[in-house]
DNA sequence: ATCTGCCGTATACAAGTGTATACCTGATTC
DNA sequence: GAATCAGGTATACACTTGTATACGGCAGAT
């Protein structure tokens, strides 16, 4: 069964606090889990075999997670501005409401593990051409060729992580963020309508 | 003088070598530093506080390296797609040659010290305002705001950091990089130009 | 009723860590 | 010429870390 019980759950739990609390996913020691779990530090190895596999199963939990949050995006939106909004406004609500995940992600996307930021990547990647797909079979953007829809999304959802952290720690400035975003992306996409135009051509036509 | 000689510079070298090798500066060790740097372990004292001082000491090392860095990138082009470019391959070239500077950005910009975090968004915020300026002043682009201009910029920056890991690691995907930056920064601009239309309207004039 | 695994615990060890104290040496300053 | 001081060293302490070995209880299967 997937489903986590007893002291390996206690474990990954600690792990969400004790990085929220401003720690990185590969500094976590051994003992400093098993502390903030309440177990013997010598239980951690009746789950994991060392910290690296420790961390990817972490990793593969949060990813989980996002995913069945990514699934619930599907919605209804009239064109592709409102789309857009939405979708930002889903995405950052997801970063409050999983403040544990979305560190990990940051951290470890930059960190100092190989392995793991490579995990990451994927899982971004991933992200992106579900992204993507939804933006071409919704038919949001006309004109916009397959593979430059999909790095548009590609560079988007790296954004919209970069911001993410931001957006956690300075409540203030959420909606500044939000609409920034929302900037970010109808820039992309129009200038993506325009771009084989030079900028004096497209002053005299706008 | 601000001239580093001896044990003080062999730290800071020695932490910029450890890093290179994926480290972080955070995780670095007094003992691991000194132990690299082939000095007594309590010569550090002699230097710095703490550990965190150190962290800000290097900090401020690199900061003054990019600096002069950007200084140089000042030059001539005769529209802004060529400046884009040039400036593009510029800042990518000055990352090969300092992985280490680059790899600390990066890695500290989302770590979890948030005293490093604040000092160095600070300093790319200065690069945008730099660049920004630039930009407003040769003309590169007319008809955009210069609250715009600023904006962009900033976000161009945190891309092109996000980017620069990638580049580094990344031997064979260094063109296609810089190709896909330069697509992200002439999107941007071309976006901004004309982004109080609808997709429908600029499909019209495109 | 016994055996086998899983999960948790206790103790122990070698190694590494930050830091305090004290000592040495070669310049610079008075 | 003596004093001061920055820069480097040696030893020591308390603490944390990952890990190895060994032990206990409780399930389910035989």
């Amino acid at each position: 069964m997937s489903v986590l019980t007893g002291g390996k759950l206690k474990l990954v739990q600690a792990a969400l606090t004790l990085i929220t609390e401003s720690r990185s996913l590969t500094s976590l020691g051994l003992r400093e889990l098993a502390r903030e779990a309440g177990l013997n530090p010598n239980t951690f190895y009746r789950h994991f075999r060392n910290l690296d596999e420790f961390g990817l199963f972490v990793l593969g939990f949060i990813a989980q997670e996002m995913k069945s949050g990514v699934r619930e995006l599907r919605r209804m939106a009239e064109n592709s501005d409102q789309a857009a909004q939405e979708t930002v406004a889903f995405v950052y609500t997801y970063f409050l409401n999983n403040p544990a995940a979305t560190t990990i992600a940051v951290r470890e996307l930059h960190g100092a593990s190989p392995l793991l930021r490579r995990a990451l990547e994927n899982q971004l990647d991933a992200s992106a051409r579900e992204m993507a797909e939804d933006i071409i079979e919704r038919q949001l953007v006309a004109g916009i060729a397959d593979s430059t829809i999909l790095e548009i999304s590609r560079m988007t959802i790296r954004y919209i992580l970069f911001r993410a952290m931001d957006y956690l720690e300075k409540p203030d400035q959420r909606l500044a963020i939000r609409r920034e975003t929302e900037r970010f992306i109808n820039r992309q996409f129009r200038g993506a309508l325009v771009e084989h135009l030079s900028p004096a051509e497209i002053a005299e036509r706008a």
